[in-house]
DNA sequence: ACAGTCTTATTGTATAGACATAAAATGGCC
DNA sequence: GGCCATTTTATGTCTATACAATAAGACTGT
């Protein structure tokens, strides 16, 4: 990447890109080919800001910036070293059906197979971590890409926590969306799994019982309340999840 | 290398030490419980450096940060924004098989069942994007846990990337802990899929072939030359990927 | 040689001020 | 009213400085 930094004293920088950006893309561009291998030491703060001309806020902006990126590590009195590549990160993007579904060209469709008030038992708890007796919605949703079935949903929803979810209906929005435009930031849980189909999914899927299904499992708290646990099973030979490290992530 | 495991939930920083830690805390917390919904308009730098008496970079700086974790939005003259949540991404952390299978107690051995330089053909460019005719190293092996089999590992490495790799034995070190120690940080993408075990994966877990296995297939890239591409097969029943998503991330 | 202490270099955090930038709000003009 | 220039304002970036925390290395006394 190419900045016109032209111009020594003030800086009235152009809008290639400030400063620190551009500091933050060389030091990266180095360790990422290699020249700076794991462990080397980068230069002192100090030094950066006489090979930049710039001062030690900026400098200093921007080696935080790679520490919390983890592609730095910094030791007091020692210096800043590259880290060895971490066990990677991957950051999985899991869309939400219709957007997939859209992406794909073909007509977004879901029906409510089932929708069932009833009162958690002992045998949700390891899905739904609620105490016995508080009320749930349980629902099953087919959802169709074109004409084809795309994904079977199984969800239970925490009326606890959601209680005007007890009269949705979800017509015209499947119950994902549906919360996520209602329930503030939570926290998820995601497990993925590989089992074979069972009854309800072979039969969406017209495939024979036991034939391999990606499974995933999400499960959704709001400061530690259970608010919904789904369950998304996808035809194994038709689905797969992709996930993209880069190191950076910026 | 592949198991993903929970990133650890970030504990409650909230009476850490540094008043940008303390900051960012409260306003984390008052975003994360709903008391200030999406779309709330978070108060103005100025108003916060009066709120806390500090100067303007202290709030910056958590805001800079809130900003970049996608909790906030920042827009110039409006104000700083709460964001709707899109817990669409899941950070899943992927170590490699020996941590894994430590981790659980049990001994780890692994064993290279094949390991044949041949190369690259037509039939290989879809796993690993090479020319016809450069060299590669093929290689299968398994991983145990204790006794029992844990995973199947189908390899190719790119010897024009890695050419040293070509008189690895990896004797004592399996192929990907090799690699992580000699290629600089690079790029990798990763698959998910669940499909019927192979005759390979049937016979090493001693499982019937079509039972559900996942498989997670990574690419690595070091700046577009691709350096190696791995196959591992787990079986469906006895393993599945963990992935935490809270919003704060850092 | 060894243990404890001191020095010093480096990072961590914070301040006050400055100017740049972009977008909303305003006001004037037709 | 509708369009354009101007003002206002919040964020974006950077500087220069200051002090604190920490850990490596040197120094000292036994």
């Amino acid at each position: 990447m190419v900045t016109a930094r032209a111009r020594a004293a003030t800086p009235p920088r152009a809008a290639a890109g400030s400063l620190h950006q551009r500091i933050l893309g060389e030091i990266e561009a180095r360790i990422l080919t290699g020249e700076w291998p794991p462990g080397h030491r980068i230069p002192f703060e100090h030094e950066l800001t006489t090979r930049y001309g710039c001062s030690r806020m900026t400098v200093n902006k921007v080696l935080t910036q790679l520490a919390g990126a983890g592609l730095i590590e910094r030791r007091r009195k020692a210096g800043s070293f590259v880290r060895r590549p971490q066990f990677q990160l991957a950051i999985l993007t899991i869309q939400d059906i219709r957007t997939e579904v859209e992406a794909r060209g073909l007509a977004y469709r879901f029906t409510v197979a089932v929708r069932r008030h009833r009162r958690a038992g002992k045998a949700d708890s390891p899905r739904l971590a609620v105490p016995a007796g508080t009320p749930l919605l349980a629902l099953t949703c087919h959802h169709f890409a074109g004409s084809q079935p795309f994904c079977l949903e199984e969800r239970l929803i925490n009326l606890a926590a959601v209680p005007e979810a007890a009269d949705a209906l979800f017509a015209d929005e499947p119950p994902g969306t549906w919360l996520v435009d209602r329930v503030p930031w939570s926290t998820a849980e995601h497990r993925i799994r590989a089992c074979g189909a069972g009854p309800a999914a072979a039969a969406l899927f017209g495939i024979p019982e036991g034939t391999a299904c990606l499974v995933v499992e999400r499960r959704t708290f709001e400061t530690d309340q259970p608010v919904t646990a789904v369950r998304l099973t996808y035809r194994g030979d038709a689905h797969e999840l992709v996930a993209l490290f880069t190191p950076s992530q910026s």
